[in-house]
DNA sequence: ATGTTTGTACAGTTTAAACTGTATATAACG
DNA sequence: CGTTATATACAGTTTAAACTGTACAAACAT
């Protein structure tokens, strides 16, 4: 085994591994290894240059390199002369992280909170203007207790994500250079 | 369309909801179904009960059961007399996002590490035994250079979740009771 | 002990996600 | 303008995940 082969054994076995690792990110292996390959690449590739590296088809690079753009992973940049599309690996991990909070959870728990208002003015409607049996009664407010914890929890939620968003988290919990120079 | 039944709507909104999004925390919609059921049920329920309520196998209960588990968002209760196994919903959703953050991604960047690690030393090592042309010595420490960034970053994670694993994020992030009496 | 009940392993099936190849729209070039 | 190159939509295929039913092991009751 030569030395360009350990070299490139080193760097897959990294690759691997962040590709196993991002389905936390909601991503399969094959998209984590795309970006774990553009990742190490210090110039950017085209479609073509993907899939020739990653022996797929040029179709998954094109809708896995969509899923990366839409997960902030990954940017399509501009060069003179050069016809085909250019992506190339954001390299700031720390930002990628917070984004990733930021765009999809808050995505989420913006149509959970509707469906909760939905449910909880239908409930609080029925109460306010139907005749009910006490059982029903209870049965209603203990739902709508359970929708009004739920709604603090999403503004908590929300607000912590603010918290990253703005740079103050680096400042209770720093980036700091222990292996970096 | 009658009282009960409309209750029961505005629940299954909410548990669609719940469940539709439990994606986030990397599991199928059918296991979000499962806590949402749950979560909405006051008593603890039996496999059986979870069972007949969802139109799912005992199996498919067993093993959502115990994934819900390892995520710390449900638990086995003991109640005298009773040969089923009970489980109930843990309605903490701040502790449960914590618990998430602490114990699914913990693990997996400490097997990222690893293999950063693993990797560093075998470039390392090369860099001090063998007799390099000036290409491959610049390669390689590029490539050290990012495992250290990466490792750097890793061990900022796992400090963030110390913050909040700490109650210290409460300090900054407070939780408030805007809608819950 | 013996018989019953309950939870889960496992193999097989169904359903959904990932991936490919072709066909087409859009943009670049002469 | 016509010609060529590039990215993506879409239908079809492959692969993986989810789910079920049966069979068995562990726990309990008698």
């Amino acid at each position: 085994m030569d030395r360009t082969e350990i070299i490139e054994n080193t760097r897959e076995r990294v690759i691997e591994s962040i590709s196993q690792n991002m389905y936390l990110y909601g991503v399969s292996p094959s998209i984590g290894r795309l970006y774990g390959t553009l990742y190490f690449k210090d110039k950017p590739m085209t479609l073509d240059e993907m899939k020739e590296e990653l022996k797929m088809s040029k179709t998954s690079m094109s809708t896995s390199v969509r899923t990366l753009t839409e997960l902030n992973m990954v940017e399509k940049v501009w060069k003179k002369g050069v016809r085909k599309d250019l992506y190339e690996a954001k390299t700031d991990w720390y930002q990628i992280f917070i984004d990733f909070f930021s765009n999809q959870w808050r995505k989420v728990t913006a149509m959970n909170v509707k469906a909760i208002k939905q449910s909880r003015k239908e409930l609080t409607y029925m109460l306010e203007n139907e005749v009910l049996a006490e059982s029903e009664k209870q049965q209603i407010q203990s739902d709508i207790e359970k929708y009004n914890q739920i709604l603090d929890y999403y503004d908590w939620l929300n607000r912590l994500f603010d918290f990253l968003e703005s740079d103050e988290i680096f400042h209770h919990v720093e980036k700091r250079n222990k292996w970096s120079e």
